[in-house]
DNA sequence: AAAAATAGTAATAATATAATTACTATATTG
DNA sequence: CAATATAGTAATTATATTATTACTATTTTT
């Protein structure tokens, strides 16, 4: 019960805007901006060329061209020439990448889920029905 | 009814974090962290000593020293001194600063609103209730 | 097929952010 | 009251981000 409620919470975020930072707090791996491209990837569940990011995120490509080769260097992402466009690059996360993003968003959960103890169980059913809602109505609206 | 539903998606950004930065598309009035500040304090909602942005932000307090004088310098704040403790300074956003925000904000009400279109009446009636709900509840979560 | 647009790279300079150390003034603790 | 902790400032250095210009290889348009 408590899961569902919490997985309903983490759905909830990316329908109200992409990346943010203060998910970032202590983490000292990564710059700023590699932070912020590699949580784009993740959110956006596939494999995407320098522009589609450069615009998601509005950073000039010629920033993204440097922040991506540093991320492939330290093994967070791999670059695929597009077979559709040969002018494009498509890059995705490795297991690496991945995984530095989902510990970030497991703190996050965890601290959501012990919060949920204050709820009765009656509060816990309303709100996981209220975001079940949201997530799908919020859904609905950015199509 | 449109407008209460708009009300409660704006509501309910604050209730998972604070800041974020999706927000500063296109603002090149401030810099990165100046936009952080402003949306810090825009949301807190009341006078701040510069450790409490320090802390809230993430930010070395000797970064957040320089950052604060220059927004005081363009007029987006002022500072006053701490009556109950005068080694700590209160700053609190100008006129001029809480508008840079709230423009801000005006525009992802006014999308939010535009794409309401796509609900249908009963659908709006259930976001309503279910954005209510959740900001409540995600309310007493944080209490 | 030529012209124009697009995806990406490269290199440089300007500005912003981060990290470190040291300092003053006031508060708090023992 | 002395020792220690805290809020803020200042200055310096290292690193990151932004802005600009120019270029190659492809794709799209006319």
């Amino acid at each position: 019960m408590n899961e569902d409620i919490a997985k309903e919470y983490i759905a909830l975020i990316p329908n109200l805007f992409g990346s943010f930072s203060e998910l970032n707090k202590g983490s000292v791996e990564l710059s700023h901006m590699q932070n912020h491209v590699i949580e784009f990837m993740y959110m956006q569940q596939r494999a995407l060329n320098l522009k589609d990011i450069s615009m998601g995120l509005d950073i000039a490509k010629q920033q993204l061209s440097n922040i991506i080769s540093d991320l492939e260097a330290e093994g967070y992402l791999v670059k695929v020439s597009d077979p559709k466009d040969k002018r494009a690059v498509l890059v995705s996360l490795t297991t690496r990448g991945t995984e530095i993003v989902g510990e970030k968003w497991a703190k996050i959960y965890q601290r959501f889920s012990d919060n949920l103890t204050k709820l009765s169980e009656e509060e816990k059913l309303d709100l996981n029905f209220a975001l079940h809602k949201v997530n799908f109505l919020l859904k609905k609206l950015e199509e």
